[in-house]
DNA sequence: TCTGGGGTCCTAGGACCC
DNA sequence: TCTGGGGTCCTAGGACCC
């Protein structure tokens, strides 16, 4: 009986989801990443694209690809979860089971595929994409295939905006033409490895016995990605287990040289990884700092405490010890707390029969937004007690250009302000998906 | 003005216990 | 002088993914 793995993708999700939520944006070239000297490209629209960028470049680079009338905005995750829950509702209704793989990607096995033709499961996607068109306004490619390899692959090779589905029996030839580098698991390093021994297809990979395999990349890995390679994948799609660790890190402008300013900057981000852990409803009994040297070298440290806890005292105590001075090596261009060895609360049974309270209930919303930060900054959310609901556009010199619109709005109208004009006030970035 | 931030999984050595 | 074998936990590093 046939087995149907459908695996959706939004196209650009980032830079789509700005143009969505902000008219004047779309058909433009569009950047979303870090605005600072060191940030990289997160995401990057198909005009974009045209121009030689690419996701993961440095923002500096992009810049000078960037034509006249591309524009760069810093991201807004609040947004894109939202609108990754909107797809994911729509795509709920026909396959209860899905395996998220991102805000942007996830795999299904649609129970009224099993047993499907190609043609009843090319009907199946295509009516899906036009759903999630019509209902969201983003744009969703998708593979389908026999197991999570091939629709994965199937996707990459759709977008964008389209659907590839991958008739059972054929997907060893499918496979076979394309780079190893297609295969979910195989990056630079494993692709050096097997150029090294002559192998840069997947049909080369597949034709390897087991033992080459294994001797190049490694008992565990080669086994499975030369079998993966043959077509073979019977992995269950299955919801994502729970997270086995929360983490939070930040690359500074400029190095930091000393451990007063280190330990003062390891402190405010103990501080974010543990709003996480609160998050996740989770303890934690292993803290874990990251250093990034200038050089790029990367060092962890880390210490199991005795019990699991989400004190941020008793976690932020420990990152902080597990500092090196910077003055040691050179500088630090990163650095990073994660939390692991991750629990559910555990209810001490004594305190559990006296009082069976309510698990610590934490509020994920951050605290209330000032009316207004001192200076706006490109790409903030605002509303105008006038106008109405718009982005920065621009900001300088004592003023601001503010472009009201919004997702069902159509382009709007840009209009300029003094910084410090009390009717613009921070918006929610809600108000966007209106 | 090179190279983000959030994760998962695997490997390997040493400590420690039986 | 010679000194097992297995299992688990901890630590550090690295490949890979989006």
């Amino acid at each position: 009986m046939g087995r149907w793995v459908i695996h959706l993708d939004l196209d650009a999700f980032y830079a789509s989801a700005e143009q969505l939520t902000r008219p004047t944006l779309a058909g433009r070239p569009v950047l979303v990443g870090g605005l600072g000297p060191r940030g990289v490209v997160a995401g990057a629209s198909y005009e974009s694209r045209a121009f030689g960028i690419r996701s993961a470049m440095p923002m500096a680079q992009a810049r000078r690809l960037l034509p006249a009338n591309g524009v760069i905005v810093p991201p807004r995750f609040r947004v894109y979860e939202r609108l990754s829950q909107e797809v994911f509702a729509v795509v709920t209704e026909v396959a209860p089971v899905l395996e998220k793989i991102s805000l942007d990607e996830a795999f299904a096995e649609p129970p009224s595929l099993v047993g499907a033709s190609f043609e009843e499961v090319t009907e199946f996607c295509a009516s899906l994409r036009a759903r999630i068109r019509a209902e969201t306004g983003l744009v969703a490619s998708i593979g389908a295939g026999n197991g999570k390899q091939i629709a994965k692959i199937a996707s990459d090779e759709a977008k964008p905006d389209g659907l590839l589905v991958v008739p059972q029996g054929t997907e060893r030839e499918f496979l076979a033409p394309l780079p190893v580098r297609a295969l979910w698991g195989i990056g630079p390093v494993a692709e050096g490895k097997l150029r090294f021994i002559g192998v840069q297809t997947l049909g080369q990979l597949a034709a390897l016995s087991e033992a080459d395999a294994v001797a190049t990349l490694g008992g565990v890995v080669g086994r499975d990605l030369r079998r993966l390679a043959t077509g073979a994948d019977d992995r269950p799609v299955a919801g994502r287990a729970e997270t086995k660790q929360v983490s939070a890190e930040t690359t500074f402008d400029t190095d930091i040289k000393d451990l007063p300013t280190l330990r003062a900057e390891v402190r405010r981000i103990a501080v974010g990884a543990h709003q996480r852990l609160l998050k996740a409803g989770r303890v934690a009994r292993t803290v874990v700092i990251k250093l990034r040297h200038t050089d790029m070298h990367t060092v962890t440290r880390s210490e199991t405490i005795s019990a699991p806890t989400d004190d941020l005292a008793e976690l932020s105590a420990t990152a902080e010890r597990l500092l090196i001075d910077p003055a040691e090596f050179g500088g630090v261009r990163l650095a990073g707390v994660a939390y692991s060895g991750l629990s559910v609360p555990h209810q001490d049974a004594l305190f559990t029969l006296a009082a069976p309270s309510a698990p610590t209930v934490v509020s994920s919303a951050p605290a209330p937004a000032p009316a207004a930060p001192s200076e706006w900054r490109q790409g903030d959310d605002v509303v105008h007690a006038e106008f109405g609901t718009g982005w920065v556009q621009g900001a300088g010199h004592g003023r601001v250009t503010v472009r009201f619109e919004h997702r069902s709005s159509g382009p709007g109208v840009a209009r300029t302000f003094p910084q410090t004009d009390p009717a613009l006030t921070r918006g929610d970035p809600g108000d966007c998906l209106r």
